[in-house]
DNA sequence: AATGAATGAGGGTTCATTCAT
DNA sequence: TATGAATGAACCCTCATTCAT
């Protein structure tokens, strides 16, 4: 399964592998360069061959899914600030998450110690971005927890239900059911017609 | 205000403060005990005087938050499994929070530095007890994750909102209401008649 | 045994106590003050106010064997250099020793750490001054190796002797007696003349 | 001698080199790495890349000593269990020793410390098996002092004749003069004839 | 494509010791 | 006759990183 022969040219994809695994596993700052060199039965040098930095791991490992999150963001932008395109926009989003459950885990565990790694504050953005584009301009506290919640709900939900029962896929579903529910109630249908700052009358 | 004089006696709670503070701006791995040592301005086998180790200085940090979660616990076991009890439960433990907001967001952060530091696991009873007093024994999967979510969004809520002004007791509020909402809507009213085991026949 | 009210006015003795017992079992070095005062239920500054340093506590602990061993040498100087008085010596230098066995367990497993501490350069020489009171001046090599192996076999004998089976008391005197010939052989009364193995009568 | 490029592939030997010098001078517990290290003029660091750990040096100084004696043992297991037999036990066992002079004062210096050293604890079982060898099954207690006083001489032998003058060889010689005789009187011709453990008529 | 050897900085921890009270 | 609080120095050890080969 491992042998040299085996290795040959994907040495770069191993060490992602393992690292990402033991990271998510034991934290950023709890592994260390020696532990994953063995763990892979190389050097730590070799590791510095492939990646010029522990940090540039880590970037390497989040490079797969910045992207499909941006083109989610611009898709988003394009379509019109509908309720329809809100849940659409998590039904994809929950559709990328899907093959990086394990990144989430490491973010959400280890987010002091990604806060300050570059990866950090660049997905603070999104984040926040996409939090801007699943709640209304104006809308109530409540209504941004709501929006808030069924992000985060997303991201933490998967390990956060390790301990319950069930298919993963089914959990993803019920997941994606309840966020859904949430971004629906924090866009009542009835709530831009009455707001007297704005007559946005958009009666049909 | 620090003089040598004004310290004798609070050294102990000031290495508290201070690292509490530091363990949750930088995380608890790459806070080291000398910058704490240095802020307070004292040694480092200064703080060996009062904590035994590092991670006793975390204990202590949760040795006041731990036993009111405890006795809310025991609490919510004694009241009538009903709607209204696991409503209390929520808010009183919403109440619980508000003192305890960095050191919340300090576990959140640092879930993986936390898990294996004794208290982690302890924590993680506590969390699966209070979720099994907020679910039905055989509640659907989507119910679960309303409970849970209910939880998570009371932990992380204050800190993941750091960016939407409005007054923190306000927020709190708000949190508080979509958590009531998502326990409100994981009991639903016409499940409970059809349970065998109390022919509790609630009429439609 | 050791009720607040039993310790007035003993603690010197008590640390003594103490301190031989977890030097000679742990070591010098890895015997902290600490650990001590612990076994104690007293403070490191406690001990010293009986003990001025580390060192101190060690050198008090010498103070009840130095003296017999003086007292025995002087009188060793004044009894004629007969084989007799060198039987006599090392019959009381064994009855010294009886008393202080955990005294010169600690020294024998310590010498490292006793060599700079001031009580083993003293200690030394009262060796070699037993050494020489042992030997004729002029004796041979060999004769010497049994005077010294005489001295260190009552050193080291009582517990390199731990695991053989037997009352500590016989062993003592088993130990004595085989010092005692060894001394015996490295005397040969009629040494020189007649030595009998090669009957080398080197006869004026 | 010692420029950088001299050193190149022979630091581990370097190591072992100076550690051996200085645990045997100062003791182990007093010898730090920090010293070590400058001795050599590289860093504490370069220590731990050739040495996983303190104890990990001592032993693999040991590591050269240990295999002779284990041979010895085996060899003195295959043959007959005669006095002859124990006589060239020991020849070879004080010629094993000749080569391992500072590695046995430093053991017998450093007992406190090597105890609890792993090594330690084999390195005891090796000398009760070289006693059992040596003496016979149910000798007396005076005779059991003769082999360990016999075995103990050697050990301690060379460094415990630091002050005596004389050729370092022909003190080996002299001790293994004074550990074969002590071995013969241990086992004394007329006892094994006789021995039913009982009625032990000693013809005169 | 990788290694062997090393470094500098820093980690948490322990020590003997001091001194005002 | 002790203690509470602290210190400075040192400890062993680990880390991410470098660089010649």
């Amino acid at each position: 399964m491992s042998t040299p022969q085996a290795r040959r040219g994907n040495t770069r994809q191993r060490i992602q592998d393992v690292a990402l695994e033991l990271f998510s596993e034991q934290g950023y700052e709890k592994t260390s360069l020696r532990e994953i060199a063995e763990k892979l039965e190389v050097t730590k040098a070799a590791l510095y061959y492939h990646f010029k930095t522990k940090e540039d791991i880590v970037i390497s490992l989040f490079q797969g899914l910045t992207s499909p999150i941006d083109e989610l963001i611009v898709w988003a932008q394009e379509q019109p600030r509908t309720l329809e395109t809100k849940h659409e926009l998590i039904r994809r989003y929950s559709e990328s998450l899907r093959s990086a459950e394990p990144l989430f885990r490491f973010m959400q565990e280890n987010q002091a110690a990604v806060r300050d790694l570059s990866i950090g504050e660049r997905f603070k953005e999104r984040m926040l971005t996409l939090f801007g584009l699943l709640k209304e301009p104006d809308s109530e506290l409540s209504d941004q927890v709501r929006c808030i919640t069924a992000l985060f709900s997303m991201h933490a939900g998967m390990f956060a239900m390790q301990n319950v029962e069930g298919d993963p896929e089914e959990k993803r579903k019920a997941i994606l059911e309840v966020a859904t529910e949430l971004v629906t109630a924090a866009n009542p249908p009835n709530r831009r017609p009455v707001r007297p700052d704005s007559a946005q009358t958009e009666a049909p």
